[in-house]
DNA sequence: GCCGTTTTCGGCCCGACTGTTTTCAGTCG
């Protein structure tokens, strides 16, 4: 759901320029090209806002200072309108002429860009010709048959439409990556299993690895005489609540949690997965959830091609068929084939004169590219680097050796000292970091985190566990951390002396009520004032966001990884934490790239409240091999005794 | 609105599905 929340331009609590921050001026381009579309404007230029605002996420450097070098307009993406727009935003504080695109526009028409089937040229339709203005407006005029009166519009429209607010109200939006996967792995298994079917895949956003999935895309290889039979038995599946649209190649469904009462269902999804689910996630599939889903039915000579065209990006396939253009070939889901000579064939008509493929490797080959890793089809530079031959050699859970930040009964874990370390030793670890909740934390008035005098005590315990294992010759070690608040004015808790006992300090941000009410530029301030104390060694959960929940606190990320980044250069070891949880998934993929040019070490944790809790970092490495990870730049992948000495050199 | 080994105009990715039509517009991914 599009919620209209936040849906005005940002007024400056600031004295001085610069008066808006990037993420406020990228979070107004993009309301613009929205605002635009619903104001009926060139689908061009509304692209144009979208792009800009893309690429200024993108930008590495203070967006501040490239206005005053005047190096704006060379970002791409951005030419002088734009770049005029945001100077004066920057500078004098004030939107020009944006303020009459807001005021033109109601609210009520940014939320029915949610409904399913209703997009800004029928919303704009209805504003102008009905005067239509709300979501409840929109339903009473079609339960009226108003709507039907219209051009193009009909009884069946008007059904469409009222069955789409009701989907909106009940459908909260994405889902997350593990619940994403969950759904998607066991649909995959069940149409794999259909016989006709010669092979399927799951694509679109879940293949990509994306924090959070809107809907599923499954692609089948069919051959054409077994379509009917094999449509039948895919809408045959259990758990399908609801057939949205069938057609030769492509249905759609709705998937519920039915799915997955046959065990059969549950023995199809990976093993990776399905151990990384804690019983949270099983409950919660239980209690509510549902999940739109596409398949797409194709012949088996084309599966390479429509696998790659529907996992996507959109944006990384826009860059392929541009590069396809370049090349003098037109590349879509059937195919690759060149501009001239197919006269007017089409589809796949047009796939049989075209470049075979067998797999996607081919199909970079074909584009003179080094086949790129689905996680990293973001266009976030994979397409320059697969065409160079540069692309990363990415993180695997394999290198995984340990991880740093996890939790005991001693705060709010689960599990005691020893049942978490024998859970690690199970895994194949070398090494497990425990951090537990420091002494100010509280949550519902309960206190959580561990009093002064017990932090002494948790190191012996930790001491004499580490003996005995030494002892044994049992490779494996407990680093003893803490998960050290953050308080609002940048200070850390715990008094210095209690920090310089621990291996590691793990600072987060954990009352995040005062720093979600405060501007980017003073928390920003605070967060670095924060990483500068000398016992500070990992930056956790660096904005506290919960997935699907709620946002995280407002802070310019580059700035603090900069910052971060001149101080391992100077020999002080500041890691940031690629917090594992699925419920998090923080620091952001998009972010990680940075954090490794700036000399950055990542560290994967999976901030594990139980034993179960552990298998978290899975979905870790997958984000870090969203953001381009290799096993050098990820602390996770040093043996037991490196890690330690480590984190003990880098203090200063 | 942006962009240019086709630079100051004329493009800007591509196809399926649906519902409305009798050739196509809107939406979606």
């Amino acid at each position: 759901m599009v919620s209209v929340h936040g849906w005005a331009l940002p007024r400056s609590r600031r004295k001085e320029p610069p008066f808006f921050t990037k993420s406020q001026i990228i979070s107004v381009l993009e309301q613009v090209g929205t605002l635009l579309q619903l104001d009926g404007a060139n689908p061009f230029r509304v692209r144009a806002y979208e792009n800009a605002s893309r690429s200024l996420s993108a930008h590495e450097e203070d967006l501040w200072e490239t206005v005053n070098d005047g190096l704006l307009i060379d970002i791409k993406g951005i030419g002088k309108g734009i770049a005029g727009l945001i100077e004066e935003a920057m500078k004098e504080g004030s939107w020009g002429g944006l303020n009459s695109l807001y005021e033109k526009v109601p609210k009520g028409l940014i939320e029915m860009l949610g409904i399913p089937g209703l997009g800004p040229k029928r919303i704009k339709q209805f504003y102008d010709e009905l005067g239509i203005e709300s979501i409840a407006e929109l339903r009473s005029a079609a339960e009226d048959g108003a709507l039907s009166k219209l051009p193009r519009m009909g009884k069946k429209m008007e059904e469409r439409i009222i069955e789409g607010i009701e989907l909106l109200a009940r459908f909260t939006g994405r889902r997350r990556l593990d619940i994403g996967l969950l759904y998607g792995e066991a649909f995959e298994g069940r149409i794999s299993s259909i016989s006709g079917v010669q092979r399927a895949q799951l694509a679109g956003s879940a293949r990509r690895r994306k924090e959070s999935i809107g809907d599923l895309d499954i692609v089948a290889a069919v051959e054409k005489k077994n379509l009917e039979e094999v449509t039948e038995a895919i809408l045959a599946i259990p758990g399908i609540a609801e057939v949205k649209g069938a057609g030769d190649s492509k249905i759609s469904l709705i998937l519920e949690s039915t799915l997955f009462d046959e065990t059969s269902s549950r023995s199809m999804i990976d093993g990776g997965v399905l151990a990384a689910l804690g019983g949270e996630a099983w409950e919660e599939l239980e209690s509510n959830s549902t999940i739109d889903a596409q398949v797409r039915l194709v012949p088996p000579h084309v599966f390479a091609y429509t696998m790659a065209y529907f996992t996507g990006s959109k944006e990384h396939n826009v860059r392929m068929r541009q590069r396809a253009l370049d090349m003098g070939l037109r590349l879509n889901e059937f195919g690759l084939f060149p501009l001239e000579g197919l006269g007017d064939m089409k589809g796949l008509e047009a796939a049989a004169n075209g470049m075979p493929a067998a797999n996607e490797k081919e199909i970079y080959q074909h584009l003179k590219m080094d086949w790129v890793t689905p996680e990293m089809r973001e266009d976030m530079g994979e397409i320059e680097a697969a065409s160079a031959g540069t692309l990363p050699n990415l993180l695997e859970s394999e290198d995984i050796k340990g991880a740093l930040h996890n939790h005991t009964t001693a705060s709010d874990g689960a599990a005691s000292l020893t049942e978490m370390a024998d859970a690690a030793i199970s895994l194949g670890w070398e090494f497990l970091g425990i951090a537990d909740h420091s002494e100010v934390l509280n949550i519902g008035g309960r206190s959580i985190g561990v009093p002064q005098d017990l932090v002494f005590e948790q190191g012996k315990e930790i001491r004499k566990l580490n003996e005995n294992w030494q002892d044994s010759e049992t490779n494996f070690r407990i680093l003893h951390g803490s998960e050290c608040d953050i308080l609002a004015d940048g200070k850390l808790d715990y008094p210095e002396n209690v920090r310089r006992e621990l291996t590691h300090v793990v600072g987060s941000v954990h009352a995040l009520g005062s720093w979600k009410n405060r501007d980017e530029f003073e928390n920003t301030e605070n967060l670095i004032k924060a990483i500068e104390d000398p016992t500070f060694t990992i930056l956790g959960h660096p904005t506290g966001r919960i997935i699907g929940g709620r946002d995280g606190f407002p802070v310019d990320m580059h700035a603090v990884l900069r910052r971060m980044g001149e101080l391992n250069s100077e020999g002080i070891l500041k890691a940031c934490e690629i917090n594992a949880s699925p419920y998090r998934l923080d620091l952001d993929w998009r972010l990680c790239k940075y954090a490794k040019s700036q000399g950055v070490p990542i560290v994967i944790n999976p901030d594990a409240h139980s034993t179960q809790g552990l298998k978290d970092v899975w979905f870790g490495v997958q984000i870090a091999r969203k953001g381009w990870l290799e096993a050098n730049d990820v602390l996770n992948c040093l043996s037991g005794h490196e890690i330690e000495s480590r984190m003990l050199e880098g203090r200063k």
